[in-house]
This record gives structure tokens, sequence and C-alpha cells, in this order.
RNA sequence: GCCCCCGUAGCUCAGUUGGAUAGAGCAGCUGACUUCUAAUCAGCAGGUCGCACGUUCGAGUCGUGCCGGGGGUGCCA
């Protein structure tokens, strides 16, 4: 009974098909109907641009052909009667849904799953999420991969298909080795205990050890560059030597670690313990589904590195070349690239391609991925470009038994920058951490929410504070197109105007707050099964948005991008505020009206928590 | 050098496989609160869609070439 599409689309979509079958049938099954909203409301509701390109593959006119669709058109149940007047332009063909049509789609729509059922064989969708990395601070760029990653996560989990969330932790390799190496040196020397080890103490000590390790390297490089002179090059000279010693004393720790040799391993697996139980916390502010059991980190990958290589080696898939083995993409079918893939250095070690191949074979043969996401930098792209293609030619992207290679995708986002333009750091150019951001937030939430709403108490204004700063950020965050660059500015994600998550947060509210109103009253709340009538423009211009929403969340799916939806909500919620100021609900002139705008505002409100839960944005009851 | 991405209103951003008069928000201006939360709504003003050719009945959208900005580029991750 509910097999009948409600999407206005869909369903105009068929019935405009059949009729363009019965007009040309030469066309061709596939020809499609191009339905979408009208541009121009007082024309119509929906607009079918079918004729146009029809008629040119057809060496038709246009607006005959559209006549002739028109004449066969069969839509009397669902809209107002379409004649020739209804053909605008070079043959554009508008249609208006009848009200009872609408709220009959309403009613379609009002369904425990919104419109959303359940895929009959769901998919494996892994998703490549937050790419922490040992002892550092999270900064803005894990803000993205996270919020991002674990937003497309809750889509595809929205939608029916099976979920698998991949912490990708940096945590293994000669930085780790040195940082370990370094930490170990200074426990020797009493001037650390395991015990009180911080993430501050580990970043800091990270770029110590890197310092010490590489630092004069370059150094001594450019001085060779520019020719600085003896006395220079002396003694970056023995600098250099020194930190060639560090570097190999560094190397030595990473064979001890890669043996669980338990003095260096016990050090290590308190590293992880620290970064991970930051990197977990930010993940729970962050009101993300992300958890210790999605982790999966370089370390993890380590016994099958050996396996991987051999297998390429032995098929001939890698070969080498002036010591270091590789992996020719520049004869790939898919996509032709001039840089190979290494995946072994001369000296033996493994590179971080190689980690990721060994990644994309577990994650597809044995997590049984039929598609896998990486939210990471854009950056990247050229690293992944170069993986998807070696993974795909040694056939690790393809399931056991099936016909063709999982669909690899870089959901790649760009960086982002500060008010001055130039990517997100300090004065002195530190990266910001993320926790003291995410504290800021809530703390500029926590003023505003005070001076807008004075009589909250105390404890719930610091829940709604931590709410409406989270919501902000990640609003911030997926609102705009993944790929472009964005601008992280506090007053504007916090200004609660316009396209923000605090005003999405405030939509909600206000039609929670309907009902709240209605129980003090004592009105009477009867609206589940109530005829939806729609009179008023904004009631219309509510219900043909409410219509939308399964297609927004779909799109999110196909495109990968969450700005999809928020755009979809951030029209919604202006839709309901317009209706909310045009129509009394409680005050309706009847009690049908009232019971029939009642179950707009529910339905309104469902689908703006559904939507909000989508996207991960925290919601409140009250602000 | 080669490759990738970006360029739309003063600012931040939308613009579905090419379709009607390029849309929002902020900032500016004008209205609307003894009213279901005004963190809102209704309206005004604001544009050489980086530039130039090309394809097309039709280009912000597709193609080519420039200009400007950013990023990447076989032994870091």
């Amino acid at each position: 009974m509910n097999d009948q599409p409600f999407d206005p689309v869909e369903l105009l979509g068929q019935r405009v098909q059949a009729a363009i079958a019965a007009a040309a049938p030469e066309a061709g099954p596939e020809a499609d109907a191009l339905i979408s909203p009208s541009k121009r409301a007082e024309l119509g509701d929906f607009q079918s641009n079918a004729a146009m390109p029809l008629a040119k593959r057809l060496g038709m006119k246009p607006r005959d052909l559209a006549a002739t669709i028109v004449k066969k058109l069969d839509v009397a149940d669902l809209c107002e009667p379409v004649t020739e007047a209804d053909i605008a332009g070079p043959g554009f063909i508008n249609l208006r849904l009848k009200p009872e049509a609408l709220s009959g789609l309403l009613d379609r729509l009002d369904t425990p799953d919104l419109g959303l059922p359940a895929p009959a064989e769901p998919k494996t969708i892994v998703v490549d999420v937050c790419g922490v990395n040992l002892a550092k601070q999270m900064h803005v760029g894990h803000l993205r991969a996270t919020v991002i990653g674990d937003t497309l996560a809750r889509t595809f989990e929205r939608l029916g298909e099976t979920v698998i969330r991949q912490n990708h932790v940096g945590d293994w390799g000669l930085p780790i080795a040195m940082v370990t190496r370094k930490i170990q040196i200074e426990l020797n020397a009493g001037r650390l205990s395991l015990e009180s080890l911080t993430l501050d103490d580990l970043d800091r000590l990270y770029r110590a050890a890197q310092f010490e390790c590489t630092g004069q390297g370059k150094a001594l490089e450019i001085a060779a560059k520019y020719d600085l002179g003896p006395k220079v090059d002396a003694e970056l000279c023995a600098q250099h030597e020194e930190a060639m010693e560090h570097l190999e004393e560094a190397k030595q720790t990473l064979v001890a670690l890669q043996s669980h040799q338990p003095d260096v391993y016990t050090i290590w697996q308190r590293i992880y313990e620290v970064t991970m139980g930051a990197c977990l916390e930010a993940c729970e502010i962050l009101h993300t589904r992300i958890t210790e059991a999605d982790n999966a980190g370089e370390s993890s990958y380590a016994e099958e590195l050996v396996q991987v290589v051999d297998d390429l080696t032995a098929r001939g898939i890698a070969e080498e070349h002036e010591g270091a083995l590789l992996i020719r993409l520049d004869s790939a079918e898919d996509g032709k690239i001039a840089q190979p893939c290494l995946i072994r250095k001369r000296d033996g070690g493994y590179l971080y391609a190689t980690t990721d191949l060994a990644a994309i074979r577990r994650r597809v043969q044995t997590l049984g991925a039929d598609r896998v996401i990486y939210t990471v930098d854009a950056r990247q792209g050229l690293h992944f470009r170069q993986v998807f293609a070696a993974s795909r030619k040694a056939e690790y992207a393809t399931k056991p038994g099936a016909n063709g290679p999982s669909v690899l995708e870089h959901a790649a986002f760009g960086t982002v920058l500060g008010n001055d333009g130039k990517p997100f750091k300090t004065r002195s150019g530190e990266n910001i951490r993320l926790c003291d951001l995410l504290d800021e937030a809530v703390e500029r939430a926590e003023t505003t929410v005070a001076a807008k709403n004075p009589d909250l108490a105390a404890d719930e204004r610091a829940t709604i504070a931590k709410a409406v700063g989270i919501a902000a950020i990640k609003y911030a965050d997926l609102s705009s197109e993944r790929i472009k660059d964005h601008v992280f500015h506090f007053d504007r994600m916090l200004a609660f105007e316009g396209n923000t998550g605090p005003y999405l947060l405030y939509a909600l509210v206000r039609t929670r707050s309907v009902f709240r109103k209605a129980e003090e009253t004592g009105t009477p709340l009867d609206h589940a099964d109530a005829p939806i009538l729609i009179s008023e423009p904004t009631e219309k211009a509510l219900a043909l948005e409410l219509l939308r929403y399964p297609s927004a969340v779909q799109s999110v799916a196909t495109l990968l991008e969450p700005m999809r939806l928020c755009s979809y909500l951030y029209s919604l919620a202006g839709a309901y505020s317009s209706f909310y100021d045009a129509c009394p609900v409680l005050r309706a002139a009847s009690d049908d009206l009232r019971r029939s705008r009642l179950r707009l505002c529910a339905l309104t409100a469902r689908v703006l928590e559904d939507g909000l839960e989508v996207l991960g944005l925290p919601t409140v009851e009250r602000m």
C-alpha cells in the first residue's frame, strides 16, 4: 500500500515518462522526464524540462513535442489540469499539484522511516575517519576528517547500509620510534614518568625528537645550496652527524618496537593510551559515533606488510627500481598516473602507501567493503589516486567472487583558513589545539545563551551551551562544499542567524515549543491522523519542502556531500519559520485546521530531528 | 616543467545530468513583538558568474586557451 513513491519528483517523473513513451516511442524507454521543483512558484510547483533535449535528439520542435506530451499526460489524480497553456518558454511543462494530492503524499511520507526504507540487501561501507597521529595534538584538520567522516558514516547508517568506521591511526614507523626513544631517554633521566604523561608532553617531545633526528639535515642542504662557507658547513656537519646518530638510535628503537621488546613496547603502549584517550574524548565531545572499536592503526598492519610486498613481487605487480620496489601505474586502464606507487624503500623500509594497500586489502577482502571512503585532506589526492590504482591492479580492491573492484573514493576536503585567508594557526605559526577550539566555541555559546535567555538555570544553560557550541562548529564544517577551503570564523558560526547550526537547533526548539504550549494550555493534541489541509501559501511551501527530505539524504550518500543535507534543512527551517509566522497553529480558525497544522509541525519536527541526527548535531529542548 | 583544486554581490557561501528573471545569509536600509520563543519573519538595495573564444535554440554549468590564488609532484606521512 505504501509501495507507490511519495516523492513528487519520482511520481511525476513516472507519469511524464509514460507520456513521453506514448508521444515519442522512438525516444526509447530511457528518456528522462527531467522533473524538478519549479524555479518560479507562480507558474507551478514542478516542471519537466524533458521536451527540449528530446526534441533536439529527435529533430522535432520542442514546443510541438511538449504539446504532444501534455496531451498524453495522465496526472488527473495528482495535478491541476495540464493544458497547452502550461507550456512555457522553449518547452517547459509546468505542473501544479492538487492540494489533496499534496496531503496524500505527506501521508505517505509520515511513516516511521520518513520515506527512507531499509534496503533489501545492505551494502558494506567502510569509512576512514579521524586521521590522528600518535603523540600529536589534534587540530582543525582532524576536525574535518572526524566530523565529515562521521556524518558520511551516519548517512549510510540512516540509509540502512552496514557501516564500518576505521580510525587509521598513525601509530607506527620511524617517527613514532623517534618519540618513543626520546621518551625513554627522558624517563631514564628521571625527567618524566609514564603515569603522569600528558598529550602536551608527547606533542612537545615528538617535535623535539623530530628536530634532533632530522632538523639539521635540511639546514646542511640549504647551507650547501647557498654556499654559506666552511665554518657554517663544519658546524652543521657536526650537528648533522649528531642527528645521524639520533636517527640510528631511533631505527634501533623501531626494531625493538617491531619485536615488541618489553621496555620499549610498554612506552609505546602508554603513548597510544594517552593519545587515543584524548582522541576518543574529542570524538565524544564532538557527538560522533567513533569509538575505540573503530581503531585500526598502522601498527595493526605491521605483520601483513611482508606478505603484501611478497605477494606483489611474486605476481609481478611490483618491480624493483634502483633498489626500491614500486608499482607502475602509467599504463593502468583506470587513469594513467605518471608517478609510480612506491611500496618499499631502498633501505628495506615500508612506506605509507604500503600500509594503505594492506588496508584496502583488509577492508575489501576481509571486512567485505563494497565501497571504501577516505575522508582525508585534499592534498593527499595524488597519494590516493596511486594507492587506488595500485590496489585495483593488484586486485586487492575486488571482493572474493566479485566481478569488478569495489568503489574506492577519496572524500577530499579543503584547508581550514583563518580570517586572514591563510591556514588557521596561531600568530606564532603553531597549530591550534582542537580541544581549545571546542572549549572556546562552548564558552562563546554560553555567553550568548546567557544573554538571550537569562532565566535558565546554570546547569541547563551549560548543557545548552555545549550543544549549541558543538553544533555551530560542526555545522560550519559540514555546510560548505567539502573540497573548498573554508574560513574558520567563530562569530559567524555562532551568530545564530542565517545558515548556522544554532539556527537549525532553534527551528527544532520552535517546533517542539508548540506542543509544550499546547499541553500547558490544555489544547487537544489529537493530530496523528488528522487530514492535512493545504490552503495558505506558506503551508504549501512547507509541505513541498518536507517531501524533499528523502532525496536530500540520498544525495549526501551519492555525492558524499553533507552540505546537501545542510542546505535542505536550512531551507526547511526557513519554510517552517515563514509558516509559523503566517499561520496560527493553536489559535487556528477551526479545530480541523489546528489539527492539520499541528500535524505539519509534528512532521517538520520529526524531519528536522532526523536530519540533525544524520548530520550528527546535538539537539536541545529549549534554548 | 607536469598534474590536481579553487575563482559567483562589500564579506561568507548555494546554484542537481546545460534550461525561464543567477539565489541565501551577514553587513546596509524599511517595516512587524501586550501575540504558539523576534536566536524570527516580510520587504528594499546590492552581479561584466576571473577573462576570451568555441559547442548549443539556450552556458555560472560543457570544451580549448589565458589570468589570478592554493596544493601536489618515485625512496617523509
